[in-house]
DNA sequence: AGACTCCCCTGAGGGC
DNA sequence: TGCCCTCAGGGGAGTC
């Protein structure tokens, strides 16, 4: 599900309930998710303060005033979302269990923080505050897409000479961290490059083109609330509507929508992925 | 080093 | 209605 979009979406919306306020509780109704959870990690969660939260790639990270760094991975189905918020900001109550809510964040502030993820790919962790960035699944993360360290030279470097094709250079989260099966897509539609073209192939012009591109495709998709396919939900359990302005993801035999292609949406496989593409206007 | 494949897991949707 | 098959937004591990 989440890529970076969502995933900035969610983290956002938790904040209110979260960012400065206290964890009374958590609870914690399975051993694991994709990796055990970490030693006693109800207790070390339970009365500490979240001093501020934020975004690396697709990880939620919030920080603790107990020197450590709660660190959420969304996976592929995994949702979190807000209910019982005492000031009726938050519509969507669900107080029971439901199936699949593994951990539940009880907070001071009457806020329920629930998540939920039935394929279990997610995964929670907690790590130092001052070493986080070193942390292993930290550690190999290329920069941010919305941030300073990603310009031109950095994707001419990271490209130049490589066999690869773009469609698994930029899913690579060791040269941009963050992107994804859907948004990898629609950049490239909107660049108009073949996701087959290996990157030591495409003109530095045409590689540093991609730089404002993939920026306006996360930024579109942010400012949508990100794209709803099955599993994704907002924190307050609303869907995004990125999805309804795919320019080629899920649209296999469709119309181009470039104007005056004529051409016909693709779908191939690559890397055991989907790539949707127009063979025509994209080369 | 780089490029594959497989796998973790549940659920949705299509064909029959 | 039900069964079986395929597929899904991620990404680590293992192999060549």
């Amino acid at each position: 599900m989440p890529e970076l979009p969502e995933v900035e979406t969610v983290m956002r919306g938790l904040q209110p309930s979260m960012e400065g306020e206290v964890i009374t509780r958590a609870d914690v109704n399975r051993p694991d998710l994709r990796w055990p959870f970490p030693d006693r990690m109800a207790d070390r969660l339970s009365g500490r303060r979240v001093l501020s939260m934020r975004r690396r790639s697709k990880y939620i990270l919030a920080d603790l005033d107990s020197g450590e760094t709660l660190l959420v991975h969304l996976g592929m189905s995994g949702r979190m979302t807000v209910s019982g918020d005492p000031l009726g900001q938050f519509v969507h109550a669900h107080p029971q269990i439901a199936k699949h809510d593994h951990v539940v964040f009880h907070m001071e502030n009457g806020a329920r923080v629930t998540f939920n993820d039935p394929r279990r790919f997610g995964a929670m962790d907690l790590l130092d505050t001052a070493t986080a960035d070193s942390h292993k699944l930290l550690a190999v993360l290329g920069p941010e897409p919305l941030g300073n360290d990603f310009h031109e030279n950095h994707l001419v470097t990271a490209f130049k000479g490589r066999k690869t094709p773009v469609k698994s250079a930029l899913l690579d989260q060791g040269i941009i961290a963050g992107l994804g099966n859907i948004y990898v897509c629609e950049t490239l539609f909107r660049a108009g490059i073949s996701p087959r073209r290996e990157v030591g192939k495409i003109s530095a012009p045409r590689v540093a083109a991609l730089v404002p591109i993939i920026r306006q495709v996360l930024l579109d998709a942010i400012a949508a609330g990100g794209s709803s396919l099955k599993d994704f939900r907002q924190a307050n359990g609303e869907l995004g509507y990125f999805q309804h302005t795919f320019d080629v993801y899920g649209r296999e035999g469709e119309p181009c929508r470039r104007a005056g292609c004529g051409g016909t949406v693709s779908r191939i496989t690559q890397s055991g992925r989907s790539s949707f593409y127009c063979g025509k206007c994209q080369r």
